[in-house]
RNA sequence: CGGGAUGUAGUUCAUCGGUAGAACGCUCGGUUCGGGACCGAGAGGUAGUGGGUUCAAUUCCCGCCAUCCCGACCA
């Protein structure tokens, strides 16, 4: 490819995001904003995705077949599965002028995933226990109306996929498959050049499923996900769901008197704990909940914690639960919001403590009394120990894993690809049965596999750059060579580099051959550092009959002639 | 969805109650040519949008839209 022909240009002078990115994918002219979490794709943004894509498509290929789903799709697929309701980025299209006579005005879902669609077209084919197991999987483009895109390619409304889905006669059989998808995976990300850094992660099933899914998470500063490691077990769990044990607290001083003390319109543990004169650690955070069994239930965890729904949801084994009104707050407690405590609730409220109360003496926790707050509470003299001790917590840098008692490494990441098994939670819902050996019918069993290739390409940008710009892996490279002619007014060293761009191609060595005869060597070297493909040829009056060779990543160069520059990519 | 900020040339920004200016980029001419050169000339703007205040609004006020940042959310 001749730069002078490329479409897109580098500009230096691009706005700076919170990204790097956003930043530097659009400094150096791999993608163009159109609207927040939209991008377009240009040439050498375009030939990155490609490349990791066909990466992809060449792993997945070995496990399933490829096809292509719609992007648009009608919503009664999605009434039945129910997650019409459920899922809230889900985006439709709308009718954009009704006044045409032909008007259509039907709405139709914009996918954020196929389930779907993929297990009512499974339901058209294969219906016998001959035809299982089987999967299929494509790549394409999804929609999901994130109510706050972010970091550039990382989190965007539009944004590619590749999903796969596969399909069973039992549990075991999708358990089996599973863990061939999850190797599989593993390929992909050491063929891309980010295995090292990614991780298989515990997280929430969300809708799809009670368990634990898995997540594929490869380090990143600018992720939004937080990861709680184990090394000693291999063990990594997203924050969302990372057991987590309190940091043991000093248990030396002596016990005080319980007193109440008035703290008028202080709100927060932090306020609190600097109004009292106390650490947070020895706040107490108590909120009121309600389920939907329509129970009343107060959870409280160690001041500079969060309540874990999740956590709390299994701790006091109900299905759902939210935060009570102010009403209930105040039947229940007999104060106003932000002064529940523990002491003298009713009897009929279920208390979840968490363990990070557990070791602590002459801690604060609110009087259940407007603007009180009681303090120098003991377990025992003022409130009796619980009988059993939840963890109902949101996990915190600090804190142990409560198996082994070992200090969680936290560190930040971002979700590459995830896999869930779905189960019989779709083929339920569609009626999705097949026949066995015995004529019997049964329900089919299905898991669901992404891997975001366009998250991947942000997540490298992410990991792979310096100060002059993005450095890409050899694997997904826009090039594989970046060419740069000096001097091209002389016809001579013209022809040289002409006929050296044109053994390159030759050759197959893919290569960006900036041929502009008015543009400075320094901006040239710029944008080839800026653009960051792996390798640097340069062809100038100084170079002669040979070729300067450089690394993107170093600082040397060599000068060689062009069999042993050609020896070096084949 | 809550909080904050912004919207002016292709881009990044400046300016101002009396309808706009720089840098970069672009075009032309010339000199340069190994780390983002220089000189000269030139093209390019209904100031996001709708309303209000005013003799006069790009400027002040309000609504809407959009973008960015923080937070909530994230099947």
């Amino acid at each position: 490819m001749l730069y002078s022909k490329l479409f897109g240009k580098t500009n230096k002078q691009a706005k700076e995001y919170d990204s790097i990115n956003a930043t530097l994918l659009q400094k150096a002219g791999f993608i163009d904003q159109v609207m927040a979490g939209v991008y377009t794709y240009l040439p050498l943004g375009n030939r990155v995705l490609s490349k990791i894509e066909n990466l992809i498509r060449r792993e997945m290929d070995k496990i399933a077949s490829e096809i292509l789903m719609p992007a648009i799709v009608p919503k009664q697929l999605w009434e039945k599965s129910g997650r019409l309701e459920t899922v809230d980025v889900l985006m439709k299209t709308a009718p954009a002028n009704a006044v045409s006579k032909t008007k259509n005005d039907t709405e139709y879902i914009l996918s954020c995933t196929h389930e779907e669609v993929v297990t009512a077209l499974a339901e058209k084919f294969n219906l016998s226990y001959k035809d299982f197991p089987f999967a299929v999987y494509q790549i394409q483009s999804k929609f999901r109306n994130e109510p706050r895109a972010k970091s550039g390619l990382l989190r965007g409304r539009e944004f590619r996929m590749k999903d796969l889905y596969s399909f069973h006669t039992s549990e075991e059989d999708l358990k089996k498959y599973y863990e061939v998808v999850k190797e599989s995976y593993w390929e992909v990300f050491r063929k891309i050049g980010i295995a090292d850094e990614t991780y298989v992660v515990l997280a929430s099933g969300g809708d799809f499923t009670d368990d634990y899914s898995h997540e594929f998470q490869t380090t990143c500063e600018t992720g939004e996900d937080t990861l709680f490691h184990i090394p000693s077990k291999s063990l990594t769990f997203n924050k969302e769901v990372a057991p987590s044990r309190a940091p043991i607290l000093s248990l030396t001083e002596e016990i005080f008197p319980m007193s109440e003390v008035e703290g008028k319109g202080i709100k927060g543990v932090e306020a609190l704990a600097k109004y009292l004169k106390i650490p947070v650690e020895k706040t107490t955070k108590t909120l009121i909940y309600q389920t939907d069994k329509g129970e009343v239930i107060a959870a409280a965890v160690r001041g500079g914690y969060e309540v874990n729904e999740e956590k709390l949801k299994k701790a006091a084994g109900c299905k759902k639960l939210q935060l009570a009104s102010s009403e209930i707050v105040k039947k229940t407690t007999g104060a106003e919001v932000g002064y529940a405590g523990l002491l003298n609730l009713p009897d009929e409220v279920k208390v979840v403590m968490d363990e990070s109360l557990n070791d602590r003496k002459n801690f604060e926790m609110g009087a259940n009394k407007t603007d009180f707050h009681s303090v120098n509470v003991n377990f025992g003299r003022d409130l009796p120990e619980p009988e059993k001790y939840y963890d109902i917590k949101t996990a915190k840098d600090g804190d142990l894993y409560p198996e082994t008692g070992e200090k969680y490494q936290v560190f930040k990441a971002s979700e590459v690809g995830n896999i869930f098994p779905l189960n019989t939670k779709y083929s339920e819902a569609f009626n999705y049965y097949f026949t066995d050996e015995k004529g019997e019918k049964k329900l089919v069993y299905m898991g669901c596999y992404g891997i975001g290739s366009s998250r991947i390409m942000g997540v490298i940008a992410e990991k792979y750059n310096d100060d002059r710009g993005l450095i890409w892996p050899e694997s997904v490279a826009p090039f594989k060579v970046h060419l740069i002619g000096l001097d091209l007014k002389e016809e001579s060293i013209k022809k040289h580099a002409f006929s050296f761009y044109d053994l390159l191609q030759k050759k197959d060595i893919e290569v960006l051959f900036d041929d502009r005869e008015d543009v400075s060597a320094g901006a040239k070297f710029g944008d080839a550092d800026l653009i960051g493909i792996p390798f640097r040829l340069v062809i100038s009056k100084r170079t002669g009959d040979k070729i300067e060779f450089k690394k993107r990543t170093e600082k040397e160069t060599q000068l060689l002639n062009s069999e042993e520059i050609i020896k070096r990519f084949t």
